[in-house]
RNA sequence: GUGGGUGUAGCUCAGUUUGGUUAGAGCGCCAGGUUGUGGCCCUGGAGGCCGUGGGUUCAAGUCCCAUUACCCACCCCA
């Protein structure tokens, strides 16, 4: 153990893990790849600013989470806590959304936010973000919803399920709040603490409170559904039968409410009850508002984010991962040998082969234990007999087949 | 920011309740035996400032205080 750590809530990932995560990356890709979603890097610093009017800056993420800092002009920038915004941001200086259709992104990285590390959250993480630009649509919304979907089934996730609300545009929401908060004032009396702040600053967010009781009071309130404009139910409607006409299975939920400020209209969750209480593992929604909230043209835009760690975690429970190992492992059982391996390696390894060695002699019980945990398909033998007869000895690992080749004979293994 | 739990071998953990010679196990590693030349089995070996600092005691891995790191939960979110 070094004295220097590593930074409270930032986490290595393992070689044993790196596999994991190239799949769970690669299956991203490919997704992207069969949607027509094309890859747009944004950096990881960004100016303060963007965040605190993009997120909201009475959220907690912007009030607390944020890692804020000078640089050394004094500009205030921030590690980003999440995608969206910056996607917006590089959609907007680089006039992406200038060719008159639809824009469809996607990025893969880490993310930042201060909070207090725990099962399935830490303070740099990583997601996949998807990001829809120019498309009011509701079908867009349920294609959105499906390559999310079909990202954690095709990987093996298959209990997972999509929660989908509605929180209504710029006309009705303000009009819901309202009620609710009357609602809930005149009961304040029986919220939970956490619950009796939330009234002041986001009294949405009572609606997913854990507490039983705040549970059990808002079951009687003014339901969102019911309150949305004939525009935001019909919307609404024609995301629900896009996704029921591709038989994927969704779970209408009015308590579903989203942290971030510029959700508008749709919004969706995957939970999996594999994760402890970190369960979401993705979600998202629409944000027709941002684009302009930020200083641009009323461009409607839809996305979601998916936490890979918290996928990861429910991957690794649902499935056994075995990689396979090298094409071959080369032993050299002599001292005298290493040097003929050594070159032997370098001709098979340019040829494309995958091949491990060690460079050091040792026994060949120890050279086929060793192989044996590195998953060898096969072990090359190099013994001071081979090497008088110009010899290798190759040994199938599964099968207990040898044969003999010609050291020189490269094209045989 | 608030609560609870845990720090002992490279890894996973016993041992702490009730203080008492040289601190244990399994896995891994090294050497040997057995086996058709490895996986199973057997024998031997290396490897520990018992998180850190202070205190109590004849005596502390074990009791008390402080500190630190990690884990889990609240909160928040992906």
């Amino acid at each position: 153990m070094t004295e220097i750590t590593a930074v409270r809530g930032f986490k290595d990932i393992l070689p044993d893990q790196t596999q994991i995560w190239r799949l769970v990356e690669d299956k991203a890709r490919d997704l992207a790849r069969r949607f027509g979603y094309l890859e747009l890097r944004v950096p990881i610093l960004e100016r303060t600013e963007l965040f605190a009017r993009g997120i909201g800056d009475t959220t907690d993420i912007v009030e607390k989470e944020m890692y804020t800092m000078e640089d050394r002009s004094g500009d205030k920038i921030t590690l980003r806590p999440e995608a969206t915004a910056g996607m917006v941001r590089a959609v907007l200086e680089n006039n992406l959304a200038e060719g008159g259709r639809p824009l469809r992104l996607f990025c893969l990285g880490p993310m930042f936010r201060y909070e207090r590390p725990q099962k399935g959250r830490q303070r740099q993480f990583h997601q996949l973000d998807v990001e829809v630009f120019g498309d009011p649509g509701p079908y867009i919304d349920a294609e959105v919803i499906c390559l999310l979907s079909s990202f954690l089934t095709e990987l093996g996730l298959t209990e997972v399920s999509v929660l989908l609300n509605s929180l209504g545009c710029p006309k009705c929401r303000p009009l819901y709040r309202e009620k609710l908060t009357a609602f809930l004032r005149a009961r304040q009396a029986d919220l939970c603490p956490d619950c009796l702040s939330r009234l002041e600053r986001n009294p949405l967010r009572i609606l997913d409170c854990k507490v039983e009781s705040c549970q059990a009071l808002t079951a009687d309130g003014p339901d969102m559904a019911e309150c949305l404009c004939p525009e935001c139910q019909a919307h609404l409607a024609g995301v629900t039968r896009a996704l029921a006409d591709l038989g994927l299975p969704y779970a209408l939920s009015s308590r579903l409410v989203r942290g971030l400020d510029y959700y508008a209209r749709t919004t969706f969750e995957i939970h999996s009850g594999r994760l402890g209480a970190q369960s979401a593992m993705a979600g998202g929604g629409r944000y027709d508002g941002l684009c302009r909230q930020l200083g641009g043209p009323d461009l409607p835009g839809i996305g979601f984010a998916v936490g890979l760690e918290r996928v990861i975690l429910a991957l690794t429970q649902v499935k056994e991962f075995a990689f396979p190992g090298p094409d071959y492992y080369l032993a050299a059982l002599a001292p005298e040998t290493l040097g003929p391996a050594f070159v032997l390696a370098h001709k098979l390894r340019a040829r494309g082969l995958a091949v491990e060695a060690d460079w050091e002699a040792g026994s060949l019980k120890s050279r086929l234990k060793r192989a044996d945990r590195l998953r060898a398909a096969k072990v090359i033998m190099l013994g001071p007999d081979e090497l008088a007869r110009n010899e290798v000895t190759i040994r199938d690992l599964a099968t207990k087949e040898q044969i003999t080749r010609s050291l020189s004979d490269l094209d045989k293994f």
